[in-house]
DNA sequence: GTCATATGCAACCTCCTGGTTGCATGTACC
DNA sequence: GGTACATGCAACCAGGAGGTTGCATATGAC
């Protein structure tokens, strides 16, 4: 299950430059955090989620903004209110993507380790 | 094996705060082809890695510059050429800190799910 | 030594990002 | 209806990111 990033390499390089965004969201400290207070916190609010932080509630929403533009968070009217929560989906595709890096520079480090003793035993 | 992201609750978001520059690293779309070319094409030049990229080779150099600062790239000299390397160690970092935050948040879906199991059998 | 290749350094430009402030709107609640 | 809270919208700002051009410097080949 959950591999975008399977099949063939055109599909992966694809894949790849799907991630970027989702990337690009997950690299701001801030964002970091409020995914973090969502993923054991649950469906919080905006204010919920600037409570505690150093930066505006404004600032907030606007970091609210690229993980949703990321696909990573989702949000949800109740009342007066706007609840946020996480979506996995993207966060397990940029870890399939991580994966297949790893694993072909890996694969690529055995063969040559393998190609070493061969030629020296 | 491989989890800076292990541990207690604040050292992992002391991790998610470490694991910030290298996905923000990996949020762009020619560094992550950087990444995929010197994954399955192993230690690669400036030259080579900038040949049939759309900018140019000092872009590239910018490149490697910012995923050496987030420790995904190794350099060394041979001769006058420069040759990079893949450093797989933050990539597998970043990617149990990935798990965590799904895991926990997954985790409260069940435990919600069984809740409401457990209300209306 | 000379020439071509591989890289380094620096200045410069543009645009996006993260952040702020001020004000408007919507919705509970009494 | 009025008050308080939750959010939305817009203008504005500083700094950094991504990119370019031009020139300097090393090093391998002949």
């Amino acid at each position: 299950m959950a591999s975008t990033c399977g099949g063939r390499v055109s599909r992966n390089l694809t894949a790849l430059r799907r991630s970027a965004p989702v990337f690009a969201a997950l690299g701001d400290e801030t964002r970091l955090r409020l995914l973090a207070k969502l993923s054991s916190g649950g469906p919080l609010s905006i204010t919920q989620l600037a409570a505690g932080e150093a930066v505006t509630r404004q600032a907030i929403t606007k970091h609210l903004a690229v993980l949703a533009a990321a696909g990573l968070v989702r949000d949800a009217r109740t009342g007066r209110e706007r609840r946020w929560e996480l979506d996995t989906a993207p966060l397990n595709t940029a870890r399939s993507c991580l994966d297949l890096v790893a694993q072909r520079w890996d694969q690529r480090l055995e063969r040559l380790r393998a190609l070493v003793e061969d030629d020296a035993p």
